[in-house]
DNA sequence: GTGATATACATAACATGTTAATAAATATGA
DNA sequence: TCATATTTATTAACATGTTATGTATATCAC
């Protein structure tokens, strides 16, 4: 048992990191089921739904909204198009963007799961209380907000 | 732009699983650089944590403990053997098991990337506030814990 | 004990995460 | 205008996530 600077690191399953993975894995577990049973990744809805809420958009902007790096949403956007789900067309004013778009089918893949979605969205608010989900939100966002703040002194390595 | 059944579903990036995202992807990039800085991936470092606190685990139990599934964590465990940061034995009771230890190298690794993360730990406490992140523990915590009871009920697909 | 079940672990196959390298189009500056 | 840098997107290569399947050992019912 080396002691290390005095200091101690945070008891391994009470870290921060492992503390929001335990979370995430959690909700997820509610709303995977229904996506599987469509033959859908959460990435994949991830992209759909960013569709729906605004058609046409590029995949730099896609990768943004989606939080996909766009080496994995090249794939995933090639998987969506051969499903015939999305279709991309080039820019005209830049021809180095694509521009990518729901078919009749995605938006009936939407209309068939969002149903779902809702409802596992309602039970957990149930389950976990409206106010406290308010508040949590309230917290992740402002963590994010602080760890981002005075840009990344700390994340460079050594 | 379709109502679905009278409700909406939650504007996308406001979504509780895109806000633990989030707030993981923030909060990993305080840690991944002295990781990567040292060839070591989030997952191996979670497998070293796990064995400095606990050595002589099984692989099941390290799967637990380092939320990894077993597919995952069989293919980090040969690739920690290989560099020889850990060492596998049979266990005697039951052939089936692999007892897993960190090596000499395993601990020399652990000792040089400690400092590190305790350092970015305190910098995210720093930033974020002791009481705000105690608060948000218990908020992560609680909120696993009314999902997972109940069972899952909700968790089947259809 | 023998056969059916369950457990521990590995492998297969595919999707995604992640960094680096590349190609093509565009923007910038001398 | 031309060379250079920047931006957009893809591909490569490897690690991990995820579900299904395989294999050996243990356990249990009988």
């Amino acid at each position: 048992m080396d002691t290390i600077d005095e200091r101690v690191l945070r008891g391994f399953d009470r870290s921060l990191p492992m503390a929001l993975l335990r979370a995430r894995e959690a909700v997820m577990k509610k709303f995977t089921p229904s996506l599987r049973a469509n033959n859908m990744s959460a990435q994949q809805w991830r992209v759909i739904r960013a569709l729906r809420e605004q058609d046409g958009l590029d995949i730099s902007e896609l990768s943004d909204r989606c939080h996909l790096l766009m080496p994995s949403l090249s794939r995933i956007i090639q998987n969506l198009e051969k499903r015939d789900l999305v279709s991309r067309s080039q820019s005209e004013e830049d021809n180095r963007r694509s521009v990518i778009n729901l078919t009749d089918e995605g938006h009936a893949v939407f209309r068939k799961i969002a149903p779902k979605s809702i409802e596992r969205y309602e039970f957990i608010t149930d389950r976990f209380g409206y106010g406290k989900l308010e508040l949590l939100y309230e917290l992740l966002d402002e963590l994010v907000e602080k760890l981002q703040e005075g840009g990344d002194a700390h994340d460079r390595s050594t």
